[in-house]
RNA sequence: GGCGGCAUGGCCAAGUGGACUAAGGCAGCGGAUUGCAAAUCCGGUAUCCAGGGUUCGAAUCCCUGUGCCGCCUCCA
């Protein structure tokens, strides 16, 4: 079954064929770096690794460019106000540049905690600054943008299909119902390509109509079709972006090379947080610094991709916690499993599970292509994860091969792909024997002499035991061979 | 005012014309297992916002209504 993808420029469902045999170019809008990522960045940044993570899977050959904005597009209302960047940093007293390193690395150790894979290229808007006053040069000299008072404006009525992506037609628009109308501009819907520096206005450079800086739909069109190429296959990002970030980029992008931009445009759904909307101008994000305190990064995965892509997510303690216990079940089979592939030893392969497997690789790749329906495949996992609880607790004996097979399973599915199971299952378990130590021998211990209090039936002292390391946060599992223990 | 989306069990959430007698997760209930637990398994639990229509057949398409949300300023 081919891959589909929902292209909201179509409108429709689409089966995916990239633009040049066997891989795929890729471009996902990335943040603006003036504060610490949130909940929303979570959700459409693991949501597009995932999507990247499963094209590889494919076997396409990706390349994945998601920009740092490191100019401060303006605080207010279209091409009016402040600098974002230049603003925060006067309040925390900072260069600019400096303040953009601060949260940009913060944003990057957030999503590696997502296990969000880094991109191929992470262009700086400030790095193209060059490329961007070319490509407004080349949008004056095709007729398609005019000068006004030392700042470039895109005038929207000499391109017939702008709108095209959000359906948006011109004459439709009510102009000044919410902004006031700039009079530098000949039409309402004309947007920046680049602006004057007032003065006092940090982050500017020269330029062949004065001192200034870049409009923010430019850096997107600019740093795609340089390392994409000027037609490429998958642009993402927020769907509050469609209008007017993506529809200028378009009309940016078309009118220069006068040829299609991305192929296919995808679209993420937002995070809301108690049912409200969550932006940064309201102020009630929650940071994912935050959330960690809570929750793990991949318990904040799985609950993303819970819900596919399209969807919005609503952010609640609750909705985690389901989660986290979801995602708790998957990591106590899975460490059961490889406890078990430990101490096998051999025997016959049993047939049955090579054709179990291949039906569960199909199902999660059915689901998959389908615009990519991750909480359908996670489905997929706990339906193959029931069976394997039933493997384990049966009596027969389980051949090496098998246990290892299904291992293989999650980590290629679970792990490479959906990036929810880990290496090594050792969050909440006792396998990292190394790191420790100590702990392990005196839990070891504990359990030692609580089994022979068992043996003697001494089961008051054993219960004790076993609810003073619960008190602890260690939990006691007797089973059958020996006593196992994990951290909650 | 314009454009777009959503409404599925107690909660979250897939499914968008026919094996749906509706996936999966969480919670709860009954049972198995256990010295008791934990973990695990088994079982029961929805007619898909309301009304109308199309169709041999609809959660799935169309219309009307109700409710919620997004975009038309920056935002992932």
């Amino acid at each position: 079954m081919a891959l589909k993808i929902y292209n909201t420029l179509t409108r429709r469902k689409e089966i995916f064929t990239p633009f040049e045999e066997g891989r795929v170019g890729i471009y996902v809008c990335g943040p603006t770096v003036y504060d610490h990522p949130h909940i929303g960045h979570a959700k459409s940044y693991v949501s597009f690794d995932t999507v990247i993570r499963y094209l590889r899977h494919l076997g396409y050959k990706v390349r994945y460019v998601q920009n740092i904005t490191d100019v401060g597009h303006l605080t207010d209302n279209a091409d009016e106000g402040e600098d974002k960047i230049e603003k925060r940093a006067k309040l925390e007293q900072v260069e600019p540049m400096e303040l953009v390193e601060t949260y940009m690395r913060s944003y990057y150790e957030d999503m590696d905690a997502l296990n969000n894979l880094r991109p191929d290229i992470s262009p700086r808007a400030t790095g193209h600054i060059p490329e961007q006053i070319d490509l407004v040069k080349r949008l004056i000299d095709k007729g398609f943008a005019y000068e006004s008072n030392q700042s470039v404006y895109f005038d929207v009525s000499k391109l017939k299909d702008y709108g095209k992506l959000s359906g948006r037609k011109l004459e439709e628009q009510e102009s000044g119902a919410r902004i006031e109308i700039n009079p530098e501009k000949k039409h309402p819907a004309d947007f920046a390509l680049w602006k004057k520096a007032e003065s006092g206005h940090i982050m500017k450079w020269n330029s062949p109509w004065g001192v200034g800086f870049p409009g923010w739909h430019l850096e997107c069109s600019v740093m795609s079709m340089k390392y994409l190429g000027e037609t490429f296959d998958i642009h993402g990002g927020g769907i509050e972006n469609v209008f007017p970030h993506h529809e200028c980029e378009i009309a940016q992008s078309e009118a220069a090379n006068e040829l299609p931009f991305a192929r296919y445009w995808m679209h993420n759904n937002m995070v809301t947080v108690n049912g409200q909307k969550m932006g940064k101008s309201l102020g009630n994000f929650v940071t994912l610094k935050d959330a960690f305190k809570i929750f793990s990064p991949l318990t904040i995965r799985f609950f993303v991709l819970n819900t596919h892509y399209s969807s919005p997510i609503d952010y609640s303690n609750e909705a985690l916690d389901a989660a986290d216990k979801g995602l708790e079940r998957l990591y106590n089979t899975i460490r059961n499993l490889r406890e078990r592939l430990e101490s096998s030893n051999g025997a016959e392969g049993q047939e049955i599970w090579k054709t179990k497997l291949e039906k569960y690789k199909n199902t999660f790749e059915d689901a998959m292509n389908e615009d990519f329906n991750t909480a359908e495949a996670m489905a997929v996992i706990f339906n193959l994860t029931k069976e394997v609880n039933n493997l384990l607790n049966s009596d027969e004996e389980i051949s090496k091969e098998v246990l290892s097979e299904i291992d293989a399973f999650y980590k290629t599915y679970g792990g490479n792909i959906l990036g929810i199971v880990p290496e090594k299952t050792v969050q909440h378990g006792a396998d990292d024997v190394d790191a420790y130590k100590i702990e392990n021998d005196l839990i070891k211990t504990l359990i030692d002499t609580r089994n022979e209090l068992r043996a003697s039936k001494q089961w008051e002292l054993a219960d004790k035991i076993r609810d003073r390391l619960s008190e602890l946060g260690i939990i006691i599992e007797d089973k059958k061979e020996k006593a196992a223990w994990r951290k909650k």
